[in-house]
DNA sequence: ATGATAAACGGAGATGTCTCCATTTGTCAA
DNA sequence: TTGACAAATGGAGACATCTCCGTTTATCAT
């Protein structure tokens, strides 16, 4: 333990960069408290940390990274949640299953959704599309696939459940989910509901 | 006609605007061509149509709205071709004809695939979302949910028609459309089927 | 024709993203 | 302790978007 760095043959993080890290961090978390995620360059941050632009640009590669940075404890609270509901429920119906992630991950993009809105929106910007490139929806995307294999056998539909999987995961991405929330007006539980009624085919 | 201004009181383009609008749709199609859409920059097709940057953003709030001007003749072709199959195909049933305005649409969205995601990108960083903003998308929706109020009577529905199409019209977007093609590896026919397949449920 | 006027123009500059690289600095081995 | 080296730094600069505004110019009424 007091020597990986040297079994490993590789440096700690340098002491003066772990400060860095941190006050990016914090200044970070300031200025969007203060004026919104979406507001805040990064120039601005680099600025309050006190640090060049290319210090902070070598760390994060944009905004988005750095949002996810900040939110990356609630992202394994929240698979732990779900793996944790999922292991504690396997007796349940994959449908109710379902609705249940389904609902834990909502409350979680509720909770931090301009977060989320700003790793989403540097994802497409720089990097082709956000359901490929964040960890989070890759992770999302196997484990609705699992349930919707036990509610949809393959052999039983016509639909690939990977590109059903997909679709959902478009419904959750923070510009449609914001959409329906801020301009069809609907509460977080009504949409809930109607993507459950869409993707559970209700006999 | 020849007196339109007088009766109106609205001054004509003026012919130098004119000239210029022409000249900036040349050389964009000309930059577009050579580089690809994502390539140029509003920059550099002022620069190549002969004009101050204000002078190209003052006609065109940005790269999106001039990639929609570009094509915009074949929109309203695409809905003309719409409107023509829904009338002369009455009798069909609403499923067919759902499935034959999603292949108009694809076909379309094949063609202009690089226009089209040059007119939602700038759409998405700029204004929201380009489900709101985009006129195409708010003809289609109102289009499909047409078809589906005949699919899915809203007495027997527990979704409503409008979220339905939302959702259907995320599908289509030219992100998630090109990770299908691209990622995925899914050919326009097979995505075609996969969406059908999961909009129109078949009992 | 011509002058008043609204429209169009262009380019400077504010701000932002992101890269590059000469310089500094912490760390580890000797 | 020290010096070699990898890691980290910061800021200049390349480009991009987009705005602002003083200047030019086409058009219409007279």
């Amino acid at each position: 333990m007091t020597n990986d760095k040297k079994i490993f043959h590789k440096r700690t993080e340098r002491r003066d960069a772990a400060e860095n890290r941190q006050r990016i961090l914090d200044a970070a978390l300031k200025l969007f408290n203060q004026s919104g995620v979406g507001q805040v360059s990064m120039n601005q941050i680099a600025t309050e940390a006190k640090i060049g632009p290319g210090t902070l640009y070598r760390r994060y590669r944009n905004k988005g990274e750095l949002c996810l940075d900040l939110i990356k404890d609630n992202v394994v609270l929240l698979f732990e949640d779900i793996d944790t509901y999922l292991e504690e429920n396997r007796e349940e119906s994959p449908s109710l299953r379902f609705k249940a992630v389904l609902s834990l991950f909502l409350r979680f993009r509720e909770n931090k959704a301009q977060l989320l809105k700003g790793v989403e929106d540097s994802m497409s910007t720089n990097s082709g599309n956000p359901l490929t490139n964040s960890p989070i929806y890759n992770e999302l995307h196997q484990i609705f696939v699992n349930l919707f294999e036990e509610i949809y056998p393959p052999e039983s539909t016509r639909v690939k459940n990977a590109f059903r999987a997909d679709m959902l995961l478009l419904a959750l991405r923070s510009d449609s989910y914001l959409f329906q929330r801020e301009v069809r007006g609907y509460s977080s539980e009504m949409i809930l509901e109607q993507i459950y009624s869409i993707f559970i085919s209700n006999k």
